[in-house]
DNA sequence: TATTGTTATACTCTATAACTATA
DNA sequence: TATAGTTATAGAGTATAACAATA
């Protein structure tokens, strides 16, 4: 950051640049399978299993009550299921179609492509070395994957 | 990328769980400014000089009838207002108030610090060579800085 | 005719608070 | 009492379509 800069050029401003790109990307993805960023993301998420609506709540980072209106939407569309827990009446799980999987796979595979074209943009050896540090530094916050494997 | 993994590891995956992982601090930091998220990424590049409607809803990359309602609710909060443009009588001009620009600069302050504090986690010579790669994508998609340095 | 911006309308997403049913 | 989930309400953000005023 010599004097004379006229633009950011710290790590924080290459975060946010970098960011906010990755985002542009993730809702043109989204829109192009016809579906929202957050629906997209909460396919990917049952892609791993099925879970209970607080378990989900707290996954996508919203309030219970907001997250019966997301599976209300993604539900009416046929792309997943509420269904009883067996041993608790009060629980519900959440379980993705077969329509709501293979959505969920083809986005993945859409925002997968899309992202993998971006990095393309660096070198081999560059880019190795960058998605290493990224597993790093999401690693080092527990952020969780986007589209989890299916339990064995 | 060996069989048996069973989380994703690519590059794409690792966009995606920074991306989120960033755009939830940047949610957070808004937050604690009284603003939201698309609030404070508009006070950060009006920081940049007045813009014109059209031009704003293309940075943001908002249709220009969403950015109406954008900029009445930051008027209507003393951040920002709308002038007349000499020679131009369609246009409008939208300009930061004095405490626009103290939020604009205090937000952007913030959400630096604490996205530093995130590339803490990486050692000073990974940290340099990822925001090298961070500056080299974002430049490579035109990604536009969010605080872009006032016209001279 | 093209451009600038607003209005009208509808939908998604979100939070808070109050509620029901079950544990 | 505590937990799982829903309903009610309000507001932000967004798009599309139709419009007004000016260029």
């Amino acid at each position: 950051m010599t004097a004379g800069d006229d633009e950011e050029s710290g790590v924080a401003a290459g975060l946010i640049r970098l960011s906010f790109l990755v985002q542009a990307v993730f809702a043109r993805t989204s829109e192009r399978h016809g579906l929202t960023p957050v629906q997209a993301k909460l396919l990917c998420v049952l892609a791993g299993g099925p879970r209970g609506m607080a378990e989900l709540a707290g996954i996508l980072g919203v309030e219970k009550a907001a997250l019966t209106g997301l599976v209300d939407r993604v539900e009416r569309r046929g792309l997943a299921e509420r269904s009883a827990v067996p041993g608790d009446r009060r629980a519900l799980r959440v379980t993705l179609t077969a329509a709501g999987r293979q959505a969920a796979t083809a986005f993945h595979h859409s925002v997968s492509a899309e992202l993998d074209g971006l990095a393309a943009a660096l070198p081999a050896a560059e880019r190795a070395r960058f998605g290493a540090s990224l597993s790093r530094l999401a690693a080092a916050r527990g952020a969780p994957a986007l589209f989890p494997a299916a339990g064995p």
